[in-house]
RNA sequence: GCGUCUAUAGCUCAGUUGGUUAGAGCGCUACCUUGACAUGGUAGAGGUCCCCUGUUCGAGUCAGGGUAGACGCACCA
């Protein structure tokens, strides 16, 4: 074995013969496990919140794999509409085309390409990252298996009159195109006006001031509103207004809507642009006028002069005519939300347009109850707040997109607009009795990626066919994703998978934290504070890094920032850390906390940590290869270390399978952590060595420590192969046959997790060691406060030594004199006090260090003064406490016998230092 | 406006139903190239648990009120 950990060596072969293997494949035997993939983008790549994500999914994953459940881990990718035509459409730009050169069946063929190309690389990053769905079921929301599903719940719902077809206002993105759900637009707040106009009555009798932030909406109004019991406007209620620039008359209506305390009391109404104007407009027959074209571009509604401007110029030209002719008052600063298109990032035009909508009321109930009744449980369990306050006012679901990638709508319309829904033409027709001389096409738009991930519990397991898979996985067991997507996906899966299949899609939400920069800052493209997963597993130098940060920046002077903070962070570029380390980085930092600041010297602590174990995993093979470990037989005695580290093991074992119940997967890591460099590598090995190196070890000695060595290496390897797949099984091939397993053509990954061994459990055996490192610490402890060489043997002296003691010294003289380096040890007779001495406590006993030329006065005399002072605190608090009749009379018992227990502990070691203060300082 | 969350060592974070002398990793200081490991070892320093008030024998933990910050939802023209 290399003298170091090289994962880069290891890594991708080691993945190549698992998958090879067929080991990511559900086993069919045992209790169904099951999770499913969130499916990325097809046009995505990695990023730490995946890695992150996959990282506890895997774990998982593999974690019941190896308890022998029927494991499945279900993968594929979504189409995302917007997202890959968008990808698709600037290659064509570039080209000098539009997707409109192409025609749409040429153009999805080009996406088709694009995907056959590109769409694979977030799968093999997540095969870099070690993870072992079931790739033979690789899914694609587009493959025509989920397509037909698609299309069947469209049909259902259809019949059902759950989907439906209706002009309404929807969010439209002039950028894309298309419709957009609410869930797709951003509402931040910027700095805009508030222009504030005069509006004239028709008879010429006085005027109203409206105000408003979009004043190019005035040529749409077709009301003004006022309160019904404003007193100020009572009067006007029914009178007209004679628009400025168009000279339309218009109503003044009352309306319960208005706020009279706000502005002037009075509102314009456009109801083909506002979503409140708009439903104002439905309560009083109010005309729609329709302002804009697709690229929100004023159209023939509008006065001549301004059509086909764009809505912001158009703006300018407007409040221009309108303060020239006097109707304009004042023009004021406004902070207003401006809705702006998740993908696009153009301004969100409220539109009117004819729209499929899902009317989801009927399908929220049971997905509430679902949760409400515990059936689905979220982890942390807060997040079910959020998930009611939306379901409680969930909105019907614009479904339908002005797009060409994706599935498209399921309804033919005939020449008089009459719409037929099925689930092909061919059955339209039959359905509908529709004769081959009637004309139907098909229409134009395509629904919702969103729509078809909400049935990916069910169509990725073969739904409609009913099919093993559905009966054995549904529900799935746990969904780990993040809280961004609760509405977008989580929620809506719930609905369809229990509206179609009568089932919850899991039985677990597992809402993971969002991963941050080291700051706390969001990690994004434009504050160029980015890490890609891959790099910190192969590494990447600062010029290929800053490359990366600064590619296609549109402002040069955002990327002098980045460049300069990056160098700042990375002068070296960032070191080859493995996959084994950033995962477990990702399992230590999974907390309950629901934002998670990535520390790039966590992941450096880990990668120490492979190494550690690599070099453990070193010292065990260079003392057992090619010796007698026991795995054939022979009589095997346990060193009291050998019994303490099994039954440490049983221990860590223990905690870390309660934590990975509980989703805690930092405190399991925690627990595999410090078992294996503070107990294994720190204590055993150390303890291992007077055994093997001693010539007056019998062979059965030296051979049951040869055995524990392997079998608890063997062990540790197994229990940390869910976090850390690829070091385990590196160093299990190798260990693993000295266990008298045999490895050949097998893998770790596929063997069974360690159950916890009662028999192993020892705590007589824990609580002995506890003394031996209580002693070596002891004499260590003086050795480094008192400037002692670690190399230099010391003679110690014991006073007041109890005949548990004696049994103790007697079990572990050994390992005693090797780990504290001690030369002689020797019993002073009761009464005896020992010459001067610099003394450590074990329970009662008491170690003495002569200070004849080892130890200076004063420095002995500062330590001991340092301690008193120490106790002295700490007695005082807890004397106060058991003085306190209070506290006497009124805590339980065992926590007063616990303070008494505590406070006789620190007056012995009181009264023991007191009295070496004494005798130094007489010396 | 409604809702959720966070505040503990220089940094990143744990801290179970209230009962420890408040922990870990990184960083820092001193010493150590000892034979698995300098990606290491040994020892050590470092805390007003954001503030106030309460409940309690006892509060980092519970309640109320602040302060600072993050997020979600809905928003007035």
């Amino acid at each position: 074995m290399d003298k170091t950990f090289s994962p880069q060596n290891i890594e991708q072969q080691c993945y190549q013969n698992w998958e090879d293997s067929g080991y990511f494949q559900a086993s069919g035997k045992g209790e169904p496990y099951c999770i499913l993939l969130p499916p990325p983008n097809v046009t995505g790549s990695l990023h730490m919140g995946h890695a992150f994500q996959h990282t506890i999914m895997d774990a998982l994953i593999r974690y019941h794999r190896m308890k022998g459940d029927n494991t499945l881990w279900q993968c594929g990718t979504d189409h995302a509409g917007i997202a890959t035509q968008m990808v698709v459409e600037r290659q064509l730009n570039a080209e000098g085309k539009t997707r409109h050169d192409l025609g749409r069946e040429a153009f999805i063929e080009k996406v088709w390409d694009w995907k056959a190309q590109s769409g694979g690389t977030i799968t093999s990053q997540m095969r870099r990252m070690g993870t072992s769905p079931d790739w033979q079921r690789e899914a694609f929301t587009m493959d025509p298996e989920l397509s037909d599903a698609v299309k069947e719940v469209f049909v259902q719902l259809y019949d059902e009159g759950l989907i439906y077809r209706g002009q309404r206002l929807v969010n439209w993105d002039p950028v894309l195109h298309t419709a957009v759900s609410d869930l797709e637009v951003l509402n931040e707040e910027e700095a805009g006006h508030m222009w504030h106009m005069r509006y004239p009555l028709a008879d010429g009798t006085g005027e109203l001031v409206v105000a408003t932030t979009r004043p190019e909406t005035m040529l749409g109004d077709t009301a003004v509103a006022v309160h019904p019991d404003d007193e100020r406007y009572k009067h006007l209620v029914g009178k007209q207004i004679k628009l400025p620039i168009t000279g339309r008359l218009i109503n003044i209506i009352a309306d319960d809507y208005v706020d009279p305390e706000f502005g002037t009391g009075c509102v314009k109404i456009t109801p083909a642009h506002d979503f409140n104007d708009y439903e104002i407009g439905k309560r009083h027959n109010l005309e729609m006028i329709n302002l804009f074209t697709p690229d929100a571009k004023l159209n023939g509604n509008a006065p001549e002069q301004l059509q086909g401007l764009d809505r912001f110029d158009a703006r300018q030209k407007i409040v221009a005519q309108l303060d020239a002719e006097g109707f304009l008052v004042k023009i004021d600063d406004h902070k207003l939300k401006v809705p702006r298109g998740d993908r696009s990032g153009a301004v969100i035009e409220p539109y009117l347009t004819d729209q499929w909508y899902v009317a989801v009321e009927s399908l929220a109930k049971p997905a509430i109850d679902a949760v409400e009744t515990g059936e689905i449980r979220f982890i942390p369990e807060n997040w079910n707040k959020t998930y009611y306050q939306w379901m409680y006012n969930i909105q019907d679901w614009c479904i339908s997109r002005q797009l060409w990638w994706g599935h498209r709508i399921p309804a033919w319309y005939d020449s008089n607009d009459n719409v037929y829904v099925g689930r092909d033409e061919a059955e339209v027709r039959a359905k509908h009795q529709l004769g081959d001389d009637v004309v139907l096409r098909q229409d134009e738009d395509v629904l919702d990626t969103w729509f078809s991930s909400a049935l990916w519990p069910f169509a990725t397991l073969g739904w409609p066919k009913e099919t093993p898979e559905l009966d054995t996985f549904v529900p799935s067991s746990v969904l780990v994703t993040g809280f961004d997507i609760i509405f977008f996906w989580v929620a809506r899966m719930i609905m369809m998978t229990k509206k179609f299949t009568g089932k919850i899609p899991f039985k677990d939400i597992y809402i993971t934290g969002l991963i941050r920069d080291e700051h706390g800052d969001k990690m994004s493209k434009s504050k160029g504070n980015v890490l890609d997963p891959i790099d910190l597993i192969d590494g990447i130098d600062l010029d290929g890094l800053l490359a990366k940060r600064t590619a296609g920046m549109m402002q040069p002077q955002l990327a002098e920032k980045i460049t300069k903070r990056t160098r700042k962070q990375f002068p070296e570029g960032i070191a080859a850390y493995g996959t084994d380390a950033l995962r477990f980085t990702f399992a230590a930092m999974a907390s309950t906390s629901r934002d998670i600041n990535f520390d790039m010297g966590r992941v450096e602590g880990y990668r120490n940590f492979c190494n550690k174990l690599w070099n453990a995993s070193r010292f065990v093979l260079m003392n057992t290869e090619d010796q007698d470990t026991g795995a054939n037989g022979g009589e095997l005695e346990l060193s009291l270390a050998d019994r303490w580290i099994w039954a440490q093991f049983q221990q860590t074992l223990a905690e870390f399978e309660t934590h990975l119940s509980e989703y805690r997967f930092d405190l399991a890591s925690h627990a595999v952590y410090e078992f294996t460099w503070n107990q294994f590598c720190d204590w055993y090995l150390e303890l291992s060595k007077p055994v093997l190196n001693s010539d007056a070890s019998t062979d059965a000695q030296k051979r049951g420590t040869r055995h524990t060595l392997v079998n608890v290496l063997e062990s540790l390897l197994r229990l940390m192969h869910p976090i850390m797949p690829f070091i385990t099984e590196e160093i299990w091939q190798r260990v693993a046959p000295l266990c008298g397993i045999h490895v050949k053509g097998s893998s770790i990954m596929i063997q069974p997790f360690p159950q916890v061994d009662a028999t192993k459990q020892d705590s007589d055996v824990l609580k002995d060691i506890e003394w031996l490192k209580s002693f070596i610490v002891g004499i260590r402890n003086i050795r480094g406060e008192m400037d002692i060489s670690p190399n230099k043997p010391l003679s110690v002296l014991l006073r007041n030594v109890s005949a548990e003691d004696t049994r103790r010294l007697d079990i572990s003289a050994a390992f005693l004199s090797k780990l504290a380096k001690l030369e002689g040890v020797s019993i002073l007779q009761p009464g005896d006090k020992g010459p001067a001495s610099a003394t450590a406590l074990v329970g009662e006993m008491e170690i003495l260090i002569p200070m004849a030329g080892l130890i200076d006065k004063d420095a002995e005399l500062a330590r001991i003064g340092k301690a008193l002072e120490k106790l002295e605190k700490d007695m005082s608090r807890t004397q106060g406490k058991l003085a306190n009749d209070n506290f006497v009379s009124k805590a339980p018992e065992a926590v007063i016998d616990k303070e008494k227990a505590k406070l006789a502990d620190m007056q012995m070691q009181f009264s023991k230092l007191k009295e070496q203060q004494e005798t130094i300082s007489n010396l």
